[in-house]
DNA sequence: AGTTATAAATGGAATTATTCTAATTATTAA
DNA sequence: TTAATAATTAGAATAATTCCATTTATAACT
């Protein structure tokens, strides 16, 4: 049995790579569906071990690959904390993470519009800024989930 | 010709690794003087090629070890950019870093207080921010230098 | 100064996340 | 269908960092 998406995730999914050129295989609808299914931030060896239980066949290289073609079509986002292992988010809307050092799970932060222009505020002149990247790090309750 | 510090750094560099009990070896003093020479937020393989030139005898493993210290030490910081490997930064005071994804130069860009406390203020009850990392990319003039 | 205890430095091997390669298989369009 | 092309696969390669066992340096104490 393979991944399915739900139908609206679907179409936002296949649009996406066909506008791109890309083909949407199973392989990398089953990778997107397990991101936006559970959305603890997962490593590409987390996602790999899910995958495995719809596609026993996939390979490593095709969870790398995957993940490459879903970040490059804009669905999924690469989080990077420290050295640690890069994990993937499908939350697409301004947002800062926060790594509890206790439990390793990283939590979602929300931005509002007034502190992020003010962070956009902090580049200088001459300078063009593509990316922001807002992490924390420290203890924090697990009561969610 | 071993790197020596300035008076003020010499200072600061025993003084904090002997508040813990460490040795304030040549490694440890050139390793700290090469990051505070030029800051240009060099990688341990930067460092390692640089110190060689005042301690050839120097490994790599002790480029590490030296790094690890003056960390733990509190006396420099590291920068991580993606995946891309680890930089030092002497700069103690609140600030981001930018990145130029031309160049791959680094830029200190600081923080005024009012943003800082914004960005804290994100972090939701019940979590404690040990740490924020606040990183830009994009394209940025390389006049300075 | 010389001895001893401990910490640090060293070279090389090991680890680990990720990327690459060459061969096979799947998808698409004609 | 067939042919062209893109994607998947297994395994090798890479690269930053860490680990390990041994040697050397440091500092405290005679
Ligand atoms: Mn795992
Ligand atoms: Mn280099
Ligand atoms: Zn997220
Ligand atoms: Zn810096």
């Amino acid at each position: 049995m393979t991944f399915s998406l739900t139908s609206p995730f679907r179409k936002t999914f296949s649009n996406s790579l066909r506008e791109k050129g890309l083909r949407p295989t199973k392989q990398r609808e089953c990778v997107y569906g397990i991101i936006l299914d559970k959305r603890d931030h997962p490593t590409a060896d987390d996602i790999y071990y899910r995958v495995k239980k719809y596609l026993p066949g996939t390979s490593f290289a095709t969870v790398y690959n995957c993940l490459e073609t879903l970040v490059g079509c804009g669905l999924v986002r690469q989080v990077n904390m420290d050295r640690s292992p890069t994990r993937y988010c499908p939350n697409l809307t301004p947002h800062a993470h926060f790594k509890c050092n206790k439990t390793g799970r990283i939590y979602d932060i929300q931005i509002d519009e007034d502190t992020l222009s003010r962070m956009n505020a902090l580049v200088p002149q001459g300078f063009e800024a593509e990316n922001i990247d807002l992490s924390f790090s420290g203890t924090g309750n697990a009561l969610e989930n």
